[in-house]
DNA sequence: GTCAATATTTATGTATACAAGAATACTAGT
DNA sequence: ACTAGTATTCTTGTATACATAAATATTGAC
């Protein structure tokens, strides 16, 4: 290993709770994720406190770690705090966005359209999240990009699932038309209730994808 | 050592640096910081890397551990979405706070007032802590509580600072007043919009006190 | 005297060893 | 056969050892 393994040991496993490779639930035992990553338990520990301090894994005293599984209640609170914050960040962008953000923004969007158009869920996920990522550093607002991406990037494995929802890209779509075109008008307060109305419906969608989460499993 | 010791050494160190005890663009040095704990490196380290996660610290590869020390921009900006978050917070307590919550925000604002009364900093400081607090907690959202405190924490050294600043406490007190009036009335917007301000305010004044803080170290 | 190249020292990163608590298996007694 | 108590195993938690990179000091040349 020629640099900083605990690092990387903790993009992958963060990435790996994140994808579903550990699900909810699921013990993480030192030793066995040592071997898989062929490291000792130090790094693997070390990335697993990393973990456990920004919520992924708990980690109770002499019982192990363990990938934390959110009751659906705390999820949808989960939505309802990224909601607001996407209304913030697309109010900042809204007033605070340059030539080379408007670029970004419509690029952003082009893209989705074009994955949407030929009904590639993976590829529209993707795109969804640039934009995303687009409105955040528009904000200039490195603090708040920092909380949102984190805070997007834990709720990954919910957004996912909704994709499926019938019909979603298209009205996805539909709302993003709408939140560019009031962040380049500059229009604050309708750039936040748009964007916080398009987290929220993730939200609402939610409770109906709780219904079928139990039996994925 | 009884316990889980890098539990406690994350507290003690978290605390240190929140209080000043380690000051910020200060080297934590590993084998120092085991000797005043008593402790081997290793839960030191444990504990440096759970720091590192919710970005309190910053490790640098094969150069250490520093206390972070934000740019004036990014403390502006922590200040922005603290703002916003409390601004939800009081939305969602307006809508949502008991009877217990209501008694408990009295009990609290009652205590801020006795401390403004007898002009004592400290307390008032405290008290104002335990205000917000009983915000949170009637807001009937965890994570946004969770994240709340978080942010509260980070953004302490800053906040004793301001309370320096002549008469903040009497504003302060007043603005209390107002936002559990609007709490207690269910007013959603009046309490978000109250919160923010009361927030924003902090931030504004954080400009003036940019130019006193380079003095003081 | 100053700068550069090299040697030495110091601190971090990882592995391993050891200690202790929790989980599990096993034995004995009813 | 089932329960309770004990023994064993397994895993975590902490300490220590070793390797390697960075920082520092030293020496030599100009």
């Amino acid at each position: 290993m020629s640099e900083n393994t605990h690092q990387k040991l903790r993009d992958e496993i963060e990435n790996g709770i994140v994808t579903g490779v550990f699900e909810p639930g699921e013990r993480l035992d030192e030793v066995q994720l040592a071997k898989r990553f062929g490291v000792s338990r130090t790094p693997i520990r070390e990335a697993l406190m990393q973990l456990s301090a920004i919520g992924l894994v708990e980690i109770r005293p002499r019982r192990g770690a363990v990938v934390v599984d959110p009751a659906p209640q705390r999820v949808f609170e989960m939505f309802e705090v990224m909601a607001e914050m996407e209304g913030m960040a697309g109010a900042l962008a809204a007033r605070r966005h340059t030539e080379v953000d408007r670029d970004a923004l419509l690029a952003a969007h082009a893209s989705c359209e074009h994955s949407a158009a030929s009904q590639d869920a993976d590829a529209y996920y993707y795109d969804n999240e640039g934009f995303h990522l687009a409105i955040y550093a528009a904000s200039h607002s490195s603090f708040l990009e920092d909380q949102c991406i984190a805070l997007h990037r834990r709720l990954r494995p919910y957004r996912r699932l909704q994709l499926r929802v019938r019909n979603r890209m298209k009205v996805s779509l539909d709302e993003h038309a709408g939140i560019i075109a009031a962040i380049l008008a500059g229009d604050t307060e309708n750039a936040r209730k748009r964007l916080r109305d398009h987290i929220v419906v993730q939200g609402d969608r939610f409770s109906d994808l709780m219904q079928i989460l139990p039996k994925a499993r």
